[in-house]
RNA sequence: UGGGGCGUGGCCAAGCGGUAAGGCACGGGUCUUUGGAAUCCGCAUGCGCAGGUUCGAAUCCUGCCGCCCCAGCCA
């Protein structure tokens, strides 16, 4: 007996169907399979990181398997370019599909069969009307369709027909294989679909075998049903299409049973939308097309290679797709979300790092120049394991430009004139002068420092507020930044159908810091590794922006600032 | 005016007739050599609305209202 323990106490609707499914032997003892089936035509995006993470994690938590099926039905549109893809995005998704990948195209043959046998049992009938006559012959969502007069071909005709198709005896687009089922069903889906169409084209991987391809709608239940998926999920919109999925396997386990490892049922859930972003496919191909953005793997998109440049790492996305749950209730979830998850993960793992980004120089003058002194610090707070590092600290230094008020408020507690602050791991500091250009613009802080509050051993017994974080000007390392924030400015860019998406694109989601000084621990970081820049942000080597040598970190995501909530 | 769905706090989401879980966000306290983290407290007299059934309704019934999807030889 599963319980909610076993499922980590997922308590969605899918899991309890499951369940149901379980306690009543409705699976007939198989295990729980289930499948994920992107059509190879773009690439991933975090929306179907929900899809695939439910679909393994159910598979995972019911001790179940996980197949990964591309749905390739259709040449025109897919490339291989997109499986490989899609395969990388999945895999470091960490859904594990073992040895079961799988290819709707895989089975062209048998479908074949199966559409055969549908047109023997008279179900199914090729139709010669053109494009615009099947529509017209539709009908409309208030009104009836009309048959079509090739509705009642023989079986003979329409075998001969069907198998002149697959021999390329006709063009394009000049007929096509209907099921028959009812021109005046109130659904739309099942007025007599098209199974099969006629298209001349190259296919990724049967190359020039097949010039009639199968429709979605017959394809995918078929395939669901040969590969024994007990639980076929997608999103709200193929509620409508339910029926015929259930009509296509009806038939399968009638006509072909030798070949119906499962008699597969659908169910659908709400698709994951997400404010300060976009997610159709045609919207993220604007993006990338009109250089709104460096490419698909641009860490302000929410492609799963967006993601992964960003810094973002698996097992966050996996956190984030549990808290989101599953139902069938259209939503947008909050970025913030997200950001949580990321920063509970980063807080424990990432290790500490100082930089400034925006620096001011601050000289400590009655510290001796040229003399250094190493400061120990720990490089994961409250993990003692995660040890700790030397820097140096000298008579020159950097500190964050806003880390200094010439007149603060009362809650300031950082560096002002005549003020204290801690430098964190060193010294406490005081500001004496403070020096301008000829434009007003502060160049230098005069400071001196108290040789007894020394971190570690301090006998002042003063009770300084303020930490700051700051990096010794001699021994600055050089870096480049990438500021990112978010993609849009406005919670939904797609709310206002008067005004272009892109209208509303932020100027400032990225910013770039070049010359960043750094601790000198930060040169030898490891590519693709994360770290916090202690007090700002997390950031992530990004291994593909070498460049001229220059690390360049991305910002994964921002601290929780409370003083600029305050500010507010 | 056809068919299919959905409406629980700012955002997600449990709940399935016994008197509104949890997370995020938000507000406040404690602690803190990250204004981070941690920790504690607060946050729906009410579940789209209106009736009804019942000792008792977010849960059952009826009627409204609002929002989403469907007329590809796309998936």
């Amino acid at each position: 007996m599963i319980d909610q323990n076993e499922t980590g106490g997922k308590t969605n609707f899918i899991y309890t169907m499951i369940k149901d499914d379980l306690e009543k032997d409705r699976l007939k003892g198989k295990p729980v399979h289930t499948r994920f089936p992107p059509e190879p035509n773009g690439y991933l995006h975090i929306g179907h990181a929900k899809a695939i993470l439910l679909n393994y994690s159910i598979a995972r938590d019911f001790d179940g398997k996980f197949n990964l099926r591309f749905d390739d039905t259709n040449p025109i549109k897919e490339e291989q370019e997109f499986v490989d893809s899609i395969i990388e995005d999945i895999r470091w998704l960490g859904a594990d599909w073992e040895d079961r990948l799988f290819f709707s195209s895989d089975y062209f043959e048998i479908k074949y069969s199966f559409a055969r046998r549908l047109i023997e049992a008279g179900r199914a009938y090729v139709c010669d009307l053109s494009q615009e006559e099947i529509r017209d012959y539709r009908g409309t969502l208030t009104e009836p369709g009309t048959d079509s007069p090739y509705r009642n071909r023989g079986v003979e005709e329409n075998l001969a027909l069907f198998e002149r198709m697959r021999k390329g005896e006709f063009e394009t687009g000049s007929r096509v294989l209907r099921a028959k089922i009812d021109m005046s069903s109130g659904n739309l889906n099942m007025r007599d679909p098209v199974l099969y169409r006629i298209l001349h084209a190259s296919h990724h991987r049967t190359g020039d075998k097949w010039c009639i391809y199968p429709m979605y709608d017959f394809d995918h239940p078929f395939s669901d049903a040969i590969e024994g998926i007990t639980h076929s999920l997608c999103s709200i919109e193929y509620s409508d299409h339910r029926p015929l999925y259930d009509w296509i396997v009806d038939n399968a386990v009638e006509l072909m049973p030798e070949v119906v490892e499962f008699r597969s049922r659908q169910t659908e859930f709400a698709r994951l939308n997400m404010n300060y972003t976009v997610m159709s496919k045609r919207k993220l191909r604007r993006l990338v097309e009109e250089k709104h953005v460096a490419g698909w793997d641009d860490p302000r998109m929410p492609t799963i290679a967006g993601l992964r440049r960003r810094g973002i790492t698996p097992q966050a996305i996996a956190d984030f797709q549990e808290r989101v749950g599953v139902s069938r209730a259209e939503s947008t979830v909050d970025l913030a979300l997200l950001e949580h998850c990321i920063r509970q993960e980063l807080e424990t793992t990432a290790p500490r790092l100082m930089a400034v980004l925006d620096p001011v120089k601050a000289v400590i003058t009655n510290w001796p120049a040229g003399e250094t002194e190493m400061c120990a610090m720990e490089n994961l707070p409250g993990n003692e394991e995660a040890g700790t590092r030397e820097i140096p600290f000298g008579r020159e230094i950097y500190i964050e430009r806003d880390d200094f008020m010439e007149d603060p408020p009362k809650k300031f507690h950082r560096l002002s004139p005549g003020k204290e602050v801690r430098l964190k791991g060193a010294y406490v500091i005081r500001c004496d002068e403070v020096i301008r250009d000829e434009k007003g613009v502060i160049t230098e802080l005069r400071c001196t420092y108290d040789p007894q509050t020394r971190s570690g051993r301090d006998t002042s017994g003063k009770k300084i507020k303020g930490v700051i974080h700051w990096v010794s000007v001699e021994h600055a390392s050089r870096i480049t930044v990438n500021l990112y924030d978010n993609l849009f400015t406005v919670e939904n860019p797609e709310e206002d159908s008067e005004t272009d998406f892109v209208n509303h694109i932020n100027p400032e989601s990225l910013v770039v810091c070049k010359n960043v000084p750094a601790e000198p621990a930060v040169a030898g970081a490891a590519p693709g590794s994360r770290f916090q820049f202690l007090r700002k942000a997390y950031f992530y080597l990004d291994p593909e922006a070498s460049g001229d040598g220059t690390p360049v970190f991305n910002r994964i995501v921002q601290l929780r600032d409370s003083w600029a909530r305050m500010q507010k």
